[in-house]
DNA sequence: GGAAAACTCCCCACTTTTCCCCACTTTCCT
DNA sequence: AGGAAAGTGGGGAAAAGTGGGGAGTTTTCC
């Protein structure tokens, strides 16, 4: 399965079409077949998991119950925003309304990668995000990886 | 099978049909030919059933014991209330008046992809589904498929 | 029992959106 | 410096969505 890594600016166009940084093209595995599924962020931002690796989500939320009241409120929060897209012959691919609002993204737009997912934000909403997070690189990784 | 997602809202016509939006007619497995069970939903909604996923609960609803009580009644519940609809050759289908009434639905459809069916709400009334779900995404996900 | 009303199921027509392709500019690499 | 790859922008064909007509069937009501 993919790894993403790196960070860039893109434009985004009229059409809503943004450019996946060719390093992340590259990295998606061929079952993937260019394409991504899009989701709602838990922070204000978009997920794109390749097609191969949000196929694993999928299958872990098939498992739930469909008669629990709160599996079935999540499997709606999180399969409403969900949104298929594919790479078109210039490697962009277009944000759903819905979501690039969601996001706050305008004319332009970061893409970062983070392991099996690629995160868009609007440039100032991830500014303001790292603003709010207090603690220092290092007392975060011990708290969250020291055994 | 069909796995659905993502939501669109459509306008529903004097004559009662919605269209069913691309990206789910296309994610029909052949098996399912064009043809929905529709059913109450559990909240304040119509369920949609590929054909070939209502088989799969039908199967699952006849190995309820009929000599309980309870089971009976459920099985009478959800059986009284559905139908099978095809779509016509504009992608639509006609909803039912009964399940219209049921679930609010006028001018207006919200349809919801919720994986091995669709939902059919009134605009409105989801909002207000919405706003008496109080437990953020996060910690339901946490709560819901454990860590 | 029969006429009127309602409902289905095919059509066809029009509008809007999406997506595919081409062209130009900028950046990167040797 | 020159060529190739990456990024950006837009036009046009095709698909999706919307609305309505009209034949045939069923339901309703007197």
């Amino acid at each position: 399965m993919a790894r993403f890594k790196g960070q860039a600016a893109y434009s985004v166009d009229a059409k809503g079409r943004v450019a996946i940084p060719a390093k992340m093209r590259n990295a998606l595995t061929p079952e993937a077949q260019g394409t991504f599924t899009l989701t709602k962020g838990f922070e204000k931002c978009i997920y794109a998991y390749p097609q191969d690796g949000w196929k694993v989500k999928e299958d872990e939320y098939s498992q739930l119950n469909v008669n629990n009241r709160k599996a079935r409120h999540l499997i709606r929060m999180i399969l409403m925003w969900a949104e298929e897209v594919s790479l078109d012959g210039q490697g962009r691919i277009s944000l759903p309304r819905s979501l690039s609002d969601y996001a706050g993204i305008g004319e332009r737009a970061l893409i970062i990668g983070a392991m099996d997912r690629i995160e868009i934000w609007d440039p100032e909403a991830f500014e303001e995000y790292l603003q709010e997070q207090t603690m220092d690189q290092e007392s975060l990784a011990e708290e969250v990886m020291g055994s």
